[in-house]
DNA sequence: CATGAATGAGTGTTCATTCAT
DNA sequence: TATGAATGAACACTCATTCAT
């Protein structure tokens, strides 16, 4: 009788290891030894779950896809319109310890991606299906009159642009853009998308409209 | 007399060939030995300016940024409003072969500049330091009136965010975000930050203040 | 009662293996995973049979020699003189499967052979078997005057010597040296040693000049 | 100026530590750090005049090859007939330090060239190059009437089998061939192949029976 | 006995850096 | 100043071997 291991479960522990390493070190300082080290197995082991680097640190990506993937629809479940998306964006942006190492992940493998056909391949195509969920909960929203009535796509890319930049001022300028400031800034955005746009004039009906809403948009700042 | 080289020309002869190695070749390929043939000297001759490869890379940035800065201040120089801070726009955004030079290199320092604090703090300062420059332009546009009475760094964040985001996905899936869509989205945006925001319908007064700008709300679906 | 396993089988099934092996793969080429692949079984079970890959290998290289002995004497056993000879010596040129994959092996192993003792002495008393069964089968050849009256060692190494030579060929140049090439070179050594020589008519007196001995002292020349 | 090197040279140098290497340790022992360490630099410096090892190794054996060439053309320059032939020999087969070394190295490749194409067309060339100039004493020694009347082919396929079964001999069993009994068997295998053949005297008609073509078409196969 | 996971030294190769010329 | 040869540590990867199951 063999010596019993889940592969599957063995390969993930060796990518996650990985993942730690390049949230720790960078992709660039990010050896095979180095993940191994990190793994707390010795480096031959790699050679078993993995073909190459490359395939190690496609894997770690991939699972880091999964756990979003995971974590948004499990949030969004039970939330409809407006909320059902906020929430949506929210876990996505880098306020917390994971959302930040999955955004960190992603920022590094950007640099590669660029020169890397098979890499950039997997990212366009989980982008694409976070931008597909946030169509649906885009047109949700503006069912129910929350939402401007704008194109869908155009509010999904909107927001998508706007989550990859604040979420890469999060991690550059943690100082700056910190987690309290940067759901305000999506609150922002969606001020400027929500149905009445941004512009009160005499602002009162429109404040009062935001109803549930903690903030309203006028709040911050003289 | 000794043979005069000018060393700064030198310098940054050899730092923008590292910036066409980057942008050929990624920057995990660019070697200093690629860097030296790229440039047509020696790979010796690195030696002579440059204290390491990485003193190399942060000189290629810096230079990229300051064109960058001569290129926007020059667009706008004879502009006011919003048609300003819409022209410091395009001018950013990879519509061009030079923008999309430079974006190319900044996004490839984003991954090292997450581990990286003196890369980080030249990206921080140059980021402020266009921020600022919006920060001003948004004001103006809010002076004549053509912009929301959002806090002026809120709408330059979200600009930047926005701008940023749509530069990621113009590089890395350059075949759904070609150079007419992003200025449409970037005008997508500014839709939703001007002043009477963007509804329609009821807003038919307001929309046709739009009056001079090429678009209109409509303008895309068939 | 333990579990019955036929272990010189199972021995001989791995070594088996990893001679098809280094026929496929080189030598080089030939890995102990490969080997144990090649068996059908997994690699830790050459531990069981092995202390080592070189002992894997000289148990190949055993094997392949008594499968030679084996068919070498089948051969020659109902036969006399020089087709006894000449019969042994198409057994074991590389002009059946067989000796092709003997003769690959042989080969494999001459370079390992020069810097390996233990494997230079198995090649050795293997080599030199053959050699005295050659002499036996030559004398024989002399006794019925089949062949010239050299001294039957000389014969026996320069017979060996042609058979390793055209070897070589065959299995480096095969579309120079095809099977019945090989077969020719061969018969074309037998009749220079042939009584009677190659050697026709006119020449006599000269032949003569060599008188009963069969090799003079005087016939090399310092 | 740069530091002056020829670069030749030094390519030279290093494939010549591989070959010194190859002799001491074996092929499978020469490693690319064995080889720098033998040639008195570091590892490193072999990627200036190498792209691969296996670049080096073609190197060494092309080195060989030509070392074994100005010999052989230098010694037979001056010398016709079988004493050219028979020089030509002398040169070739492990007798002197230099062509043990040859030798050595040859049959390390050997292996190798089994399953790899270029090494393998390498040795073949020089092979055939060899096989030409021997027929072309081999006819010299014809015409001069010191040799039987055998196609020069068939005569030079023979002697080169006989060289280099030898120098197989000389390499692996020194001490049962050593440089007087290579010679000697040389010598031998001369004699077998000289006009009057090795045969004397009584055996007159059994030898014109092979009629005045030197061997016959019908005389092989039954 | 058989398995295959695990090990870690070793491989060929790369590359930023140094430095004699 | 410019060259390019030289360095040696580091890299991803390989593999014979060990060993728990």
């Amino acid at each position: 009788m063999p010596r019993v291991v889940d592969h599957e479960a063995r390969r993930r522990e060796l990518a996650e290891a990985a993942w730690r390493a390049i949230v720790k070190y960078g992709l660039d300082g990010t050896t095979t030894r180095l993940i191994a080290k990190e793994s707390g197995y010795s480096n031959g082991v790699l050679a078993h779950y993995f073909e190459s680097k490359d395939e190690i640190l496609l894997e770690a990506l991939r699972i880091s896809h999964d756990g979003i993937d995971k974590r948004i629809r499990a949030a969004v479940e039970d939330k409809i319109g407006l909320d059902a998306l906020r929430t949506f964006c929210i876990e996505v942006l880098p306020v917390a310890e994971q959302p930040v190492r999955e955004t960190h992940l992603e920022m590094s493998m950007w640099s590669r991606a660029l020169v890397n056909d098979e890499l950039r391949s997997v990212q366009r195509s989980e982008s694409s299906r976070w931008r597909r969920l946030m169509e649906r909960l885009i047109i949700d929203a503006q069912r129910s009159g929350e939402l401007a009535e704008m194109p869908p796509r155009t509010i999904a890319v909107l927001l998508s642009a706007v989550i990859d930049g604040l979420s890469i001022y999060a991690l550059l300028y943690p100082d700056r853009f910190g987690k309290a400031e940067l759901i305000e800034f999506l609150d922002d955005f969606f001020d400027t998308v929500k149905a009445g746009g941004v512009e009160p004039v005499t602002k009162t009906l429109a404040a009062s409209a935001d109803g549930a809403r903690p903030r309203t948009g006028s709040r911050r700042r003289k």
